[in-house]
DNA sequence: GGTAAAATCGCAGTCGCTGCAACTTTGCAC
DNA sequence: GTGCAAAGTTGCAGCGACTGCGATTTTACC
């Protein structure tokens, strides 16, 4: 009878769910208040009064003010990481990374008024700009670790290493044009280009 | 006779070599002793103390505590663009990218104790980590830029991007590799290397 | 119903950083 | 050398992010 009384209190638990739903209110009040008064016109006072929460326990969910604009990030790995996990160990490298990066792409264009949102937040602030590429950092040491379990790694490190950073200059160069170009071109189409290109080889037979 | 009085305030101006002077105390004073106690334990005032400033001078000198111990990165942002700018137009971009960061490698190799230092600093913290990141992100702007000037543009924007990032990426995977097998293979080779596998393509055919 | 763990919160304090305004030094023209 | 404007130096007062601590409340589970 357990897993009826209430259907509610089965899987992650109700603790962790009101948690959760906590974390996606102050999320969502940070959001609103940083898009109308700027970053740092926004306090941390300000946050917690919106989400109904004391001050203090702001930083009970969130290390930092960057964090909470940011939030959507630990989710983003998780999905290349299942994505990649799910490619075929005999698949190439660069093949597989670029599988993953494409479905993630699509991904990103189905949530594209979530994300510009966030971008036009994330590029208006210096420190909020900074703190995003640490993460995306740990997305690059998260992908050479699982490329470097794979069998075929050149040298120790250098190989899944240049692979992963490559791929992500793929991801970033992709989405910086697709933004800039008003999003004419599907963000899977630009992926899969960039990856090509590198597939290809930057050697003077290939641009374009 | 003016060139001649003092044969000293001729070039940059007494003034500009004062502050210049001045300057490199200060990071010298704050490189002492973040090394010692840590970034977090050092503090702005202790930093002053040492340079034989008052607090609020610092500030008038680097915008941020991070700034202090990244002080050498707008000169190596310069170096790379003058490297770059001597490479002939009818060079491929790729080669052209390739052989100025060489160059810039063989730089860094002769610097290495230096770098070393600095390097542990960064890595040691979260912050100035990620402002490092930010720093070469704005290598990446500049990169970008000046191949976009150079006749061999594919898209308006995203081939001179993905080159600058992938450039940057070999350097990043490099120095990252160099450090980590205790210098063992000098830098420029390796990013001959990484520079020479994007060359070749990263498709099935390329690693290794 | 009791208990341990998790979550909320207030408080006091540190530190990075800023605007402002005063004061000193320097470079340069006359 | 005198004078003047610009550049550099400093103190002060204040804001706001963030932390450690400890108290209190809420939840999960037996």
């Amino acid at each position: 009878m357990r897993c009826q009384d209430v259907a509610v209190s089965v899987e992650p638990g109700l603790r962790a769910r009101k948690k959760q739903e906590r974390r996606r209110t102050i999320e969502a009040a940070a959001l609103d208040l940083v898009e109308e008064h700027g970053f740092d016109g926004t306090t941390v006072d300000q946050i917690a009064a919106a989400a109904d929460i004391a001050p203090r326990t702001f930083f009970y969910y969130f290390p930092t003010k960057e964090d909470v604009v940011l939030a959507d990030y630990s989710d983003r790995l998780d999905r290349i990481l299942a994505e990649l996990g799910d490619r075929p160990e005999t698949e190439a490298p660069w093949e597989a990374l670029e599988a993953s990066f494409v479905v993630v792409a699509a991904d990103y264009e189905a949530a594209r008024d979530d994300l510009v949102r966030r971008f036009a937040i994330i590029n208006a602030n210096a420190t909020v700009y900074a703190r995003s590429l640490q993460l995306q950092s740990g997305w690059e040491d998260s992908l050479a670790d699982v490329l470097g379990r794979r069998g075929d790694v050149g040298d120790e490190d250098l190989q899944p290493r240049l692979l992963a950073s490559s791929a992500l200059a793929c991801m970033r160069s992709s989405i910086r044009h697709w933004v800039l170009t008003e999003y004419t071109t599907p963000l899977p189409t630009l992926v899969r280009r960039c990856f090509g290109r590198l597939a290809q080889g930057l050697g003077p037979a290939g641009p374009t």
